[in-house]
DNA sequence: TCTCGTGTTTCTTG
DNA sequence: TCAAGAAACACGAG
């Protein structure tokens, strides 16, 4: 389920590693999350580094090395983890660090996630170009609101999802935060009447779930949709109706038909 | 056995 | 050329 906090709570399960060497490195790199990366290359240069930091970026993670830069994407079923030393990797380990103190595990059963890695110390393209994170001085109020004129057409549900301008925003996100700002996912982009109150909710939706989810894993407030989404039969906790779910810019999402009637 | 899915990329269509 | 939708990827859970 990684979306903005869950990549940061697994980002911190690294924590263990910092300051210390790779000894040894297992990796499948025939697996399609190593598309493209060398495998000699990779595993020659990750031996015998030393991890000194770790940042992540919406759902992108990115662990410098003291002698090259590794990306990790979690896709829709990835983790991170630590082990034992003596951990022995499962099928679904594609990448495995062993260090000293701590054994650093990818793993990832549907293989939708991905792995990048670039020799040296700088940072590469695609962290320094990033979008600007929802939480920073440069998601503005304008900048959302050019976007959502681009996208005019495009239910705002679909548009949430776009990582170019929301980066870290995934599917239960999106629906919460509509649920909480009251807009229909259906809305087109161009026909958002209040962009202002869309803003502010995507800002506080972001910063609730990194203070609750992304430090410990914890479940939002019950009063959230969250809460209430995954079955069938769920209700809202705000009104009290039958939550309905369907597909909406071809993913499930769920709504309140009272309170989000569009 | 069949369907579904908390993500992204690529292809197709308009 | 751009935007929007659909399909594909791979596998476990229900």
């Amino acid at each position: 389920m990684p979306e903005l906090a869950e990549v940061e709570y697994f980002r911190k399960r690294w924590d263990p590693g910092l300051g210390a060497r790779v000894a040894r490195v297992e990796f499948h790199g025939m697996a399609r999350l190593f598309r493209g990366i060398p495998a000699a290359e990779f595993e020659k240069t990750l031996t015998g580094s030393r991890l000194v930091s770790s940042a992540a970026h919406g759902k992108q993670m990115i662990f410098r090395f003291d002698r090259a830069t590794l990306g990790l994407h979690l896709g829709m079923t990835g983790e991170l983890r630590t082990a034992p030393p003596d951990f022995v990797p499962g099928k679904h380990d594609h990448l495995v660090l062993f260090q000293k103190g701590a054994t650093l595990v990818f793993s990832d059963p549907r293989l939708f996630g991905r792995i990048l890695f670039q020799k040296g110390r700088c940072d590469p393209d695609w962290w320094t170009n990033r979008p600007p994170d929802l939480l920073s001085p440069d998601f503005t109020k304008a900048a959302l609101a050019v976007f959502l004129l681009r996208r005019k057409a495009a239910p705002i549900k679909a548009v949430l999802l776009m990582q170019e301008r929301f980066p870290g925003l995934g599917n239960w996100m999106a629906d919460e935060i509509l649920w909480q700002a009251r807009l229909h996912p259906s809305t087109p982009g161009g026909k958002v009447a209040d962009v202002a109150r869309l803003w502010k909710t995507i800002r506080s939706v972001c910063r609730d779930a990194l203070r609750v989810i992304g430090a410990n894993w914890a479940d939002p407030p019950d009063d959230w949709l969250f809460n209430h989404r995954w079955r069938d039969g769920g209700t809202c906790p705000r009104c009290g109706l039958e939550l309905l779910r369907q597909d909406i810019g071809g993913r499930t999402t769920c709504w309140c038909t009272r309170c989000q009637a569009g």
